[in-house]
DNA sequence: ATTGTACGGTTGTCCGGACAATATGTCCAT
DNA sequence: ATGGACATATTGTCCGGACAACCGTACAAT
């Protein structure tokens, strides 16, 4: 069993077990490197590893801290985590940060069925729980299609009712998917949180029926922050 | 913006351009090294960072490679992903690793309340696509409540439903919490993965209405391998 | 009272090196 | 042919060190 992992299991007994509670400061590094006679590479080891878990939250110049435990959202609102929140105890907010054009990056061209370069709209939005930012909404369209897009938003704040009102959309369709991604450094800087965290990536791409997809978006969920329940009546019995 | 963040930018586009196609083999990481002038703790720094995105993979002895695209699952049956694998082109197959009586960790005693240590039984399984194994689902159960569970179970291969015959229990009810887990070293060698790849976890609590509950399970599901869809008709309008 | 500066402590990044673990292929003895 | 020993290449683990970036505090200057 390699070193870091054990210094791992050590750490994560003492959490578990509530001797050091949510919000408890670690050692620091070179404390842990002294006592248990290992390099600092070893200690970052299993540091990032409980990280990337929640279970514990590093801050630069302060110190590790004892993760708290994460938000729970219902399940059947998985895909308008917004609204799913309203049942906290708080009330989420929704800030938007910039709605400008800029030329669509390949994966942006790719769905929407546009040469790559060729003008959209993007609408970054993120959703904030108790000063804690907790997901990213990114939305993408085509200026083509919706020219004047970006004045008219304002008004509705919904980019589906402004599209409906504004452009006549109607009969709407959405593929969605979930899985896992991994923070990058611009969206790692928007939540708060550390690039290379793990994190729920969830993709809808909207169409009208027998028409070209014209609205991606995607949504990133805090990982270390944010789960999902459901309570169900039957269960399945192959599993 | 750091080094290996640079060099992480720089072979995922080699990747996503299709210049490296899935499969392909990345230089050697001394390789990459000298051609980029960078130490290897950089260079690996970098290549964690793509291996839990599921970006590329890597096999000690052999080498590093492009990742191959993921398992696309159907969201209505998340929570029987079993069930939902097979529209896939190949069958899943199920392998029940062990079925043995062991105390119970505090997890699953914390859920189940029952005493720590109490004796629990404890199914291990994955289930395997092509020869990959893409998920494990491990089940919880007191011994003390369903005696001879573990001579029972083989004629049906279905853990609710030999609950249901043998030991009458109806009306199930079950509380699900879907979120983002790292794997531990057992996980990992269970599912050919590695120490510290992001995956889901679903966890299951199953009870009857006004009783406590009996079983507790846990689902593990690669996240470099497998992703979850729907295809949905009426969007949301909040976001 | 406010602002600027300096300092100590902590985590982040990066280096160079050493050896271990693992997979593949080669060669030899059987 | 077959199996075992060996060499080779690659990633995994671990070390020790150096400096940067960041945070809070204390103190001085304004």
């Amino acid at each position: 069993m390699p070193l870091y992992h054990q210094l791992k299991a050590l750490l994560t007994e003492k959490i578990e077990s509530g001797e050091w509670p949510p919000g408890h400061q670690l050692p620091a590094e070179m404390q842990i490197c002294s006592e248990f006679e290992v390099s600092r590479s070893t200690v970052r080891q299993a540091m990032q590893s409980l990280a990337s878990q929640g279970l514990i939250e590093r801050h630069q110049g302060l110190g590790t801290f004892v993760g708290r435990p994460k938000v729970a959202n219902n399940l059947m609102e998985l895909f308008s985590p917004y609204k799913g929140m309203l049942q906290a105890d708080a009330l989420p907010t929704q800030e938007i940060q910039k709605l400008t054009t800029v030329p669509a990056p390949r994966s942006v061209a790719t769905h929407l069925g546009i040469p790559e370069g060729e003008d959209v709209y993007e609408l970054r939005r993120r959703v904030v729980l108790q000063s804690e930012p907790l997901l990213l909404v990114i939305n993408w369209l085509p200026v083509r299609r919706f020219p004047g897009f970006d004045k008219k938003f304002g008004e509705l704040n919904s980019v589906i009712r402004t599209l409906n009102r504004h452009y006549g959309v109607a009969g709407i369709h959405q593929h969605k998917e979930i899985e896992i991604t991994i923070l990058d450094q611009e969206e790692a800087a928007e939540l708060d949180s550390k690039v290379g965290a793990p994190a729920l990536l969830i993709t809808y791409l909207t169409s009208t029926v027998g028409d070209e997809p014209f609205e991606y978006r995607k949504v990133i969920v805090r990982g270390d922050r944010c789960k999902y329940y459901v309570h169900q009546a039957e269960p399945e019995f192959l599993v």
